[in-house]
DNA sequence: CTAACGTTTGTCCAACCGGTCAAAAATTTG
DNA sequence: CAAATTTTTGACCGGTTGGACAAACGTTAG
């Protein structure tokens, strides 16, 4: 998972992993709310507890922390699409699919925060990525989904733009959470939204808005 | 519309408020793509082709830029939801209030992503608004929608979290634009796919995914 | 023409920011 | 213990950035 793309992995110390990780902890927390550019080193230092030249002993460039950062956000982030399997009843599938997109927005906010900053940005960083594993992935999963379709166990619809609006419904609880909680007010924007969301979301992708009958 | 929080107007000749324009635009497009500390004064002025002291001479500060465009924005951007109304068929009124943001996705994008950059960083500069405006008009929205819940015109489900997943899937294509064009492809991700995001997602709102019959 | 007013620019500054460096402090090793 | 190595820090540097300012330039009205 780490250093797959370094060269050459460097030997490190116990301390090194540890305050390796202070700092990867604090700059997914510095970096989430500002950006990359918003984002100051001595912020980071501040949030992990250790001064500027102590934490560039670590990290030898702003940048780097960045993109190790984003190495493992990747990974992780697209795990529940890797998921999504051919195996077992298909509109059981993608309803579970939906609800482990939106428990990462539930838990891991700031890694949505992270993604959705860089891709806001044109993803300067991670084009390739883009371009290549995440295509590859979705027109993969695509493919298995039109099989649902052809089977006649979904409706036939387009499978890349349903990958799409399930990963923005999703996703908006994390990074529009401000939003979400603002509209909501105090009342209903508790820790329930989420299974509110949750049951919203079900009934939406199964059934739309039709009425019944 | 504009000027509604400055307490008192300032008399602008024809040639200020012309180049306020011309700045206006300009700080879009580079606030749109960098976000405000992203942004430089510089950027701005050179975009508007004018020099920074210039620039300052109308405009004293880089906060008062994005103010400005901050509040011409939302109110543009509330507009579609504002002529959800009560008369005509309800499917029908969602179907196009849908296609309306999608529309606004597709033109005003740098809009979106302006939008979308405030609220990521935790909606520091409108917040008020936010809880304020934007949650009376959504609530009233709402209620809107709740009468047409009762009268079994759609079905029952959470008319906020309805809102939310339109604005979700519709900016989606704004805000994640390099995105989804790059897991479209050079084919598919051309000028055709908001077409296909129409087509998808009235599908999505009125049917569902469970397969007909 | 000229005085008044609006516009533009070059220059400057203080704060900030990413990053270096040497030396001190702490830790590990023999 | 002492030497070697790793970790931490204060001081510093060059470049950038937001913004101030006064002087120059342009325009308009009397």
């Amino acid at each position: 998972m780490t250093g797959a793309v370094e060269s050459s992995a460097p030997r490190r110390t116990r301390i090194q992993l540890e305050k390796r990780e202070l700092i990867l902890e604090a700059a997914l927390e510095v970096f989430s709310t500002n950006g990359f550019r918003g984002s100051t080193i001595d912020q980071i230092a501040e949030a992990a507890g250790m001064s500027k030249p102590n934490l560039l002993y670590y990290f030898r460039r702003k940048e780097d922390i960045h993109e190790t950062l984003m190495q493992r956000l990747l990974d992780t982030w697209l795990a529940p699409l890797r998921e999504l399997d051919d195996i077992g009843d298909p509109l059981t599938e993608l309803r579970s699919y939906i609800r482990r997109k939106l428990e990462m927005a539930r838990d891991f906010p700031r890694e949505s925060r992270l993604f959705a900053n860089e891709i806001l940005q044109g993803a300067p960083r991670i084009m390739p990525m883009l371009e290549g594993e995440l295509k590859t992935l979705v027109d993969e999963k695509a493919n298995v989904i039109k099989g649902w379709m052809r089977a006649g166990k979904i409706a036939r619809t387009d499978p890349w733009h349903l990958i799409f609006s399930i990963w923005a419904t999703t996703q908006h609880y994390a990074d529009f959470d401000v939003q979400v909680r603002a509209v909501l007010g105090p009342d209903r924007g508790g820790d329930g939204r989420f299974e509110d969301a949750a049951r919203f979301l079900e009934q939406l992708f199964i059934d739309g808005l039709k009425p019944k009958g």
